[in-house]
Order: structure tokens, then C-alpha cells, then sequence
DNA sequence: TTTTTATCGATATATTTTTATCTATTATAC
DNA sequence: GTATAATAGATAAAAATATATCGATAAAAA
């Protein structure tokens, strides 16, 4: 029975800034900063107050008019609505270039994710550490899954690789996939995929300049 | 005085999807596919045929019914649109595990980027080649933009040297700068700063996870 | 104490993006 | 040739997202 249930929708645009407030909210908690405004943390990101007031809506937390939002608080309410608060296990599979640094990433240990192992099937690599993680043979990560209920998965295998890779990571148990190559996943409907597109961030990037530039030009004009 | 001029608005989500209809039609391409339908792309990118259909058009290339695009000229409108027929020259300031990984990427130069040089201030790493590419200290940087007329900037330094080398790039002539930090830079408005986020992406993974694993509850509990 | 100022939180509006509908076109089958 | 099915391209509707407005509230200043 729903009992009033608050319908709340959340917004994938003010998901993915969340981690850009707690990156900077970590910053001030570290310099003593007691309370935040919405005001000071648009200008540190680059955004509009309305923005941020709208995106810290969905942590639930609530700020003091003058005042702002006590900056502890705030920090354990996007954890938490993120799940980062706990430590969340990872595989990755391909430990190549960016495999490794990937596994080196404090970043990505900060943000609740730790990778406990690389998988490899370069019998070179196999047996060796990276930045302290073990490589293991791909074949022993479907058991490795099970055994440890692992539910993420990093792809970082080159693309030929990819779909049959990640096929291996589903049929073990894993759940969500964070995938890093240029290739679309065939999968069902219930497992979570998460592509990290370097090339859209570049296309990007290249119109944004273009514009710029012919922006420029018609001023030059005038 | 605009003589008609087709007020032509390009919508971000689409420039950002057309790296990956591009990578597609490359591989149709030497598989020596002459013709794709929006709905054959579709269903390989995983995405609405409605969507590709609008996507394809701000490049300007039309289609037949019944048949389709023609996967070449698909190609060059694309590359073209986004200016990577011909290769643009970049920096990259950083040298460590991300900024080596990006240096030896051939992914970054299919689309359109040449990283020529690395630049780094660790005196371990000055004089050294990664993948092919000299390292260079990063006093140089800033001589080097200007005498080869480099455009576009890549900041893979930690982050407490991040504003600090942003704007040793900008005021040597640097217009674009693909940030890879965490840093939120604050540049002029004449400068176009693409972030690229990989914590946005693992907070949308962390949040659409949260969210099958609770459908999921719901569903075996009815 | 009263006024002023900053800021939250709610509501409303505008814009952007996605999705649907419909018509015209063209290759293919009949 | 004519019917049929697939698909482009235009237009329209819906949904999502961003932005603006405004009253309430709390702190600081007058
Ligand atoms: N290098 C980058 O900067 C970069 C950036 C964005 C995306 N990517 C993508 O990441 C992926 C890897 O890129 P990279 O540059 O690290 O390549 P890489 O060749 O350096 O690394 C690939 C690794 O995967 C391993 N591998 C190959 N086949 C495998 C298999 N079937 N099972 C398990 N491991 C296997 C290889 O042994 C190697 O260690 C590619 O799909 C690439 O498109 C790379
Ligand atoms: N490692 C990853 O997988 C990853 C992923 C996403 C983002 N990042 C970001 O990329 C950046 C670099 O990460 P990393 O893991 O490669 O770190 P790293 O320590 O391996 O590399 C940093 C490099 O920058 C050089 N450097 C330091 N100060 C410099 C300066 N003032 N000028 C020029 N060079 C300088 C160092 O000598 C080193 O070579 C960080 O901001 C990090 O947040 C890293």
C-alpha cells in the first residue's frame, strides 16, 4: 500500500552534477567551512544558483535562508543518495593503458567504488600487480563473481573484445557495466550499462569551437 | 543582412551521438556496405530510428525511401560537420597514467585530433618519448602554442596544477580545452572548456543500478 | 526595534529534447 | 503496370530540463 508515496523524479542531468558539488563540498569541509549557500557553490562550479538549489533538492536536505546548507550534512546526503557511503566492489577486465590507470584512479575509490582485481588475458600480465591489484586470468572472473557477489563491471578491453567480454560478466552475475569502449552492448533489459564516450565528449568539444570561432569572425566583421 | 538564412539550430544531445553512428558506418564501410536505413543504424547504436533520423540531419545529407543513406557520403557529412576531415593539432600537459593512456589512443586520432607533444614538469619524464610522442617541459609549452598555432589544449595534470596550466595554455593562444581534471576552470567566455567527467558517468550507474535492484524488489514481492 | 539583505523553497514559465504522426517517395513483388 | 512495403522528411505533440518569479525566513545592519 503507497502510502503517499512522493513521487519523486530524479533527474539524470542533476544526478551527474551531484559528484562536481561533493568534490567541492569535500574541499571546504577540509578547509572548516561550516554552511554553503547555493549562491557560492554556483559560482565554484560554473553554474546558476537556480541549478544548484534545484539539484540539491533531490538529497533531501534543507538549507536556512541567509545562511546556506550546513556542508557535513550536505556531504552525507548526495553519498547517500549516490550509495557511495559504502564501498561498492568492482571488477575490470582489459588491464591495458587505460585499464591501469583506471585501477590507479584514486578518484574513482573517493567516489565509493573500489576495484578489488584487474582481469587480463595477456599470460604477460597475468600474475603481476597494478598499483597494487592483482591481474588475473579473464577466465577466472565468472567464478570470482559469484564467489564475491561482484555486481560492477569495468570494460576496458579492446572493442573485438568487448561484447564477448561483457556477455561473460552477465552470465556470471554482474549487474551494471561501466563501459569504456567505443562498442554499443547488446544486453537484456535489466542490466545497467553506463558507456563513457570519449568521442562525444570530442564532437563536443570541436562544434563548440567551431562556433566560437565563427562567433569571432562575424564580430570582426562588424 | 541575412538573406534567408535557414536558422539552422544544432542541439547538442545530437552532435554528441554522431561520433557513434560515425564509428558504425566506418565499420559498414569496410565491410563495403554501400547503403544504411536509420533503422538498421538504430538497431546497432541501440537507440529510436526517430532519433537517428534527426540526428543525421543536421549533417545536411539526404536519403532514399526505401533504401537508405549512402554510408560514404554519411561518413564525410559527419567528419565534416564536425571538422575532422582534417586533423587538428593539440597539446597534452600531464604526462602520467590518464595523459600516456590518451597520448597512445588511436581512437583520439580517428577522430580528428593529432596530440603532437606531451608536456610534463616532472624532470624523469622531460626527454622521454610516449607512444612516438616527445615530452617536453612544460616551460615550453607556451612558445611552442604560439609558433605552431595550437588550438586545443589537453589537461591531464593533477589537480592543484589544473587552473595554474589552464591558464599558462590560454594566455599562450589555447582556445579550446578538453579537461580531464576535476577541476571546474574559470576562463574568459571567448574560451570553450569541454569537462570531461568520468565521476557524472559512475554516479548515473550508481543511481539507474539503485533503481533496477529496487524495480526488481518490487517486483518479487508482488 | 525596524529595516535591509541574502537566500531558501515553492510555483510558474520557457526552452530544449524526445517521441509520435502523417505524407511523399521509391524499390520490390505481384 | 499496379500494389505493397519500407523509409525519408516534415510537422506536431509530449516529456524533460532549465530558468525565472515570488513570498517566506533568518541574519545583520541601521
Ligand atoms: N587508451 C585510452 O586512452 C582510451 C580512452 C578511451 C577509451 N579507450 C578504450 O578502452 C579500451 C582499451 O584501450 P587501451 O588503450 O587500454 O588498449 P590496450 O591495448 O592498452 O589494452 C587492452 C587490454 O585488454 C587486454 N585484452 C585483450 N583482449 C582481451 C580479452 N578478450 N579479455 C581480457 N583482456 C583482453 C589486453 O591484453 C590489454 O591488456 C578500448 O576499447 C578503447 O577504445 C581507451
Ligand atoms: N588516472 C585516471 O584514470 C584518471 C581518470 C580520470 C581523470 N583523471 C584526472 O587526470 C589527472 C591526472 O591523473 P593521473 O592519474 O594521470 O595522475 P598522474 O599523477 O599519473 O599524472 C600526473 C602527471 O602530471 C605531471 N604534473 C604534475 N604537476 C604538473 C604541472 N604543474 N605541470 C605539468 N605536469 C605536471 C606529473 O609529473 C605526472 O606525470 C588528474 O586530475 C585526475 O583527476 C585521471
Amino acid at each position: 500500500m503507497d502510502t503517499e508515496a512522493v513521487e519523486k523524479v530524479v533527474r539524470m542531468p542533476s544526478v551527474k552534477r551531484l559528484p562536481g558539488y561533493l568534490c567541492i563540498l569535500r574541499r571546504f569541509q577540509m578547509q572548516g567551512r561550516e554552511l554553503v549557500s547555493t549562491t557560492h557553490l554556483a559560482e565554484e562550479i560554473g553554474l546558476a544558483p537556480i541549478v544548484v538549489r534545484k539539484d540539491l533538492e533531490i538529497t533531501g536536505i534543507t538549507g536556512k535562508p541567509k545562511v546556506g546548507y550546513p556542508v557535513p550534512e550536505l556531504i552525507e546526503g548526495i553519498e547517500n543518495f549516490l550509495g557511495w557511503n559504502n564501498a561498492t566492489d568492482a571488477f575490470l577486465a582489459g588491464v591495458g593503458c587505460l585499464g591501469s590507470a583506471l585501477m590507479g584512479y584514486q578518484g574513482i575509490r573517493n567516489n565509493g567504488l573500489n576495484i578489488v582485481a584487474g582481469f587480463d588475458n595477456d599470460p604477460a600480465k597475468i600474475g603481476s600487480t597494478v598499483h597494487g591489484r592483482s591481474i588475473l586470468p579473464l577466465k577466472k572472473l565468472p567464478d570470482l563473481v559469484r564467489r564475491m557477489h561482484v555486481r560492477i563491471g569495468i570494460l576496458t578491453v579492446p572493442a573485438d573484445a568487448a561484447e564477448e567480454v561483457a556477455q561473460m560478466m552477465i552470465s556470471a552475475g554482474i549487474k551494471g557495466i561501466w563501459n569504456f569502449t567505443t562498442v554499443d552492448l547488446k544486453t537484456g533489459p535489466d542490466i545497467v550499462v553506463q558507456k563513457e564516450d570519449l568521442s562525444s565528449g570530442l564532437a563536443a568539444l570541436s562544434v563548440k569551437l567551431k562556433r566560437a570561432k565563427e562567433k569571432k569572425e562575424e564580430e570582426t566583421e562588424s
